[in-house]
DNA sequence: AAATTCTCCTGAAGGC
DNA sequence: TGCCTTCAGGAGAATT
């Protein structure tokens, strides 16, 4: 399931091969997604060209001349570069057809999204109410402070909400806490501010560590060049329910549903 | 307001 | 070519 570095894995991966072309033909062959895919998509982005390819949260945000594409991969979503006639496969939703390549969206599980725009991106109803980048200056141990001051809920889920900070997917939620020392259950207004700011640097290195390094996945995603984004990066304790604490204090990594998902952390090292 | 639950969907995994 | 059940997972919507 792509988290925010396999979206800018992708992001990378895509940008060069389609920035400055001109879209030449929409294939939309299957609407049903999170959200239908708009009926006059083909219509009204036919002939733009793409000026920019970036990401705000796990929205990748393509810039034409008159709005902007907001694409989401959901949990099982891809965007692949193929040529035109690459036989399509079963799950391949839409087709943006350039000059000597096609990008393809394929997503078996049909949780991601493709809108159109005309407003500035920021300003679009999925994206103007998110909490700041994980790497941005906004992103402060200050800012995760004031915003838990009075509420009572897991650390885990704190960090989860899209509205506090975006980008923090279950995998790297549990990645960044253990580096952290932080007990995924901790009542978010039990934390101190220097923890806070601790968590923030963790939360960072998690996710830079993995851009880095490509992306981690479980399986599913496919990186824009059309390889696997899955590489083996060496996640501490997502997945490792009874393997003993990379920390090497002994105790072995436990797994608990916290907000209706898997939770992996060192019952000793994080508190 | 904040917290919790529900929902969408397919394919993988496991039991038999 | 085995069939059936269970379940994960992003994140907005609905509910409490």
């Amino acid at each position: 399931m792509p988290e925010l570095p396999e979206v800018d894995t992708v992001r990378r991966g895509i940008a060069p091969h389609i920035t400055g072309k001109s879209i030449d033909r929409v294939i939309v062959r299957n609407r049903h997604l999170r959200w239908p895919v708009p009926a006059r998509l083909a219509r009204s982005i036919t002939g733009q060209t793409v000026h920019a390819v970036t990401r705000r949260a796990k929205y990748l945000l393509l810039q034409l001349d008159t709005g902007t594409l907001i694409v989401h991969l959901g949990m099982s979503g891809s965007l692949r570069l193929v040529n035109a006639d690459t036989p399509v496969g079963k799950h391949d939703h839409i087709d943006w057809v350039f000059a000597g390549t096609c990008l393809r969206y394929n997503d078996p599980r049909r949780f991601g999204s493709v809108h159109w725009t005309r407003q500035a991106p920021d300003q679009h109803w999925l994206i103007k109410d998110l909490g700041p980048e994980p790497l941005g200056d906004d992103f402060t141990g200050a800012w995760l402070y004031q915003r838990s001051r009075g509420r009572r809920g897991a650390v885990k889920n704190f960090i989860m909400n899209s509205h506090v900070v975006v980008g923090i997917g279950n995998i790297y939620a549990s990645e960044s806490l253990f580096m952290a020392g932080i007990h995924p259950n901790r009542a978010v207004g039990r934390i101190s501010l220097p923890r806070y700011e601790l968590l923030v640097e963790c939360v960072r290195e998690v996710l830079s560590d993995a851009i880095a390094a490509g992306g981690t996945t479980l399986r599913d995603f496919v990186g824009g060049d059309g390889k696997p984004g899955y590489f083996s990066i060496s996640l501490n304790v997502y997945g490792r329910e009874g393997e003993p604490c990379p920390g090497y204090c002994g105790a072995s990594i436990r797994q608990r549903v916290i907000g209706q998902r898997a939770s992996f952390f060192c019952p000793k090292c994080q508190r």
